[in-house]
DNA sequence: CAATCCGTGTAATCGATGCTTACATTCACA
DNA sequence: TGTGAATGTAAGCATCGATTACACGGATTG
């Protein structure tokens, strides 16, 4: 496990240390920001497995027992990455949503589900690390489980003013959301796993298919009669 | 990485050579099959990645670097392990298609799904291997790869079939297909992830969800006049 | 029947990793 | 100004995957 890396003694230095710019400092001055970064950096190049310790500590410029100052453990390094990751994907999500049009709630049900998949497209492998619990435990994370919580709770109020609404053709709220999310969820995967080409979807599709899906749930839980949620 | 085990020098000998069951002979007899076993065994107790050459040669009672003998890496391995899991996981979705009733080709299209959902929630981390490539590449195995076009070729044809059956409620196959993948899969996912119990979904609860969210989903595709799949 | 060949297993080794411990340095506060 | 806590270094342990040289022995031949 672990990969070589290939860049051993590169560019350290990248402008941390407050006083003199001038030889390297004994101390860092701000190691644990930085490996955050340079394991997020990881994680993008590599996916979660990517992590190593001794990478990131090697492209802080640091000896490899330096990390562990800061972090217990790898998986303390990696909820640290995951924790960054789930912030992002929560204001995103919100930003999204404060743009929605503030009157149809399943419209608004459908952008949500358009920004999800927007973001974990773009976003895979910090998709991935915040998604699988593989790589560390999402409720031993205050702070990624709240974010969560956030965005589960978004959801289902959304749900419930689409049902307020009378826009829903049923009634099962919970089935409705388990399965949009377990729809949005899976799709997301399936660009991450890399099973879209066995379905015929190709790299340039793929943003257009996520849409696709999204409008053939909402249209198939909204009251039959009801006009169509806009398609925004 | 790589857990300790725990389990260094105890049952060998399995019954595995043919000549005399007397003292360890100096060829196993069929290592190959007994390492893949283990391997199998290792993926159940802690997923891919708690997959180690090491271990899997400890418990077949072998040295090291035995193991590398038949499998040129641990990635070898582990699609040895793969192929195995996905012939089962094939196996079994066709027995169930097997028993769907011959008409109703949407009430068989539920069937796929809920066989899928099934196999997938009995056997989380093998379900995990065949899917996640991360763990080992679709495409570089033949066996893997052909058991799924299989699937994916079944799914076709039978959707298909329901539309000229007249039993959907919209034209775009293609749409549908992979919305219902995206669907299963993401249930199947969010089980293995541990995000139901997020959901409000109890370990007791989530196979009843499973079978509730593919019919709603198939309600959501069937015509609207037609008379509605059977629930088998 | 015997000699040899080659598939298969062993032993030793390398470099990578996570993690710990003992020591060194420097910052910040009294 | 001094001193303690914070933070980095050096060295070392265990595990792992992988390679190499060697040992065994069943099967094929002459």
């Amino acid at each position: 496990m672990r990969r070589p890396a290939k860049t051993p003694p590169a560019g350290r230095r990248s402008a941390k240390p407050r006083p003199a710019p001038a030889a390297k400092p004994y101390h860092h001055g701000d190691l644990r920001r930085v490996l955050i970064e340079a394991a997020m950096q990881l994680v993008g190049e590599g996916g979660p497995e990517a992590v190593s310790v001794r990478e990131a500590a090697r492209r802080a410029g640091v000896s490899p027992g330096a990390p562990f100052r800061h972090f217990p453990s790898r998986d303390a390094l990696i909820n640290a990455v995951a924790e960054e990751a789930q912030r992002r994907f929560r204001a995103e999500i919100q930003a999204a949503l404060a743009d929605a049009p503030p009157g149809d709630p399943l419209g608004r049900f459908r952008c949500l589900g358009i920004a999800y998949l927007r973001w974990a497209m773009k976003n895979p492998t910090h998709f991935e690390i915040i998604s699988s619990r593989r790589f560390f435990d999402h409720d031993r994370s205050a702070g990624v489980s709240s974010d969560n919580a956030e965005l589960i709770g978004l959801s289902e109020r959304t749900l419930a003013e689409a049902l307020s609404a009378g826009q829903l053709g049923t009634r099962d709220l919970k089935q409705v959301q388990i399965a949009g999310r377990a729809l949005v969820y899976g799709f997301a995967r399936m660009h991450i796993d890399g099973h879209l080409p066995r379905w015929g979807v190709g790299e340039a599709e793929a943003e257009r298919m996520a849409a696709d899906i999204v409008d053939l749930f909402i249209a198939g839980i909204a009251k039959r009669s009801a006009a169509p949620a806009a398609k925004v």
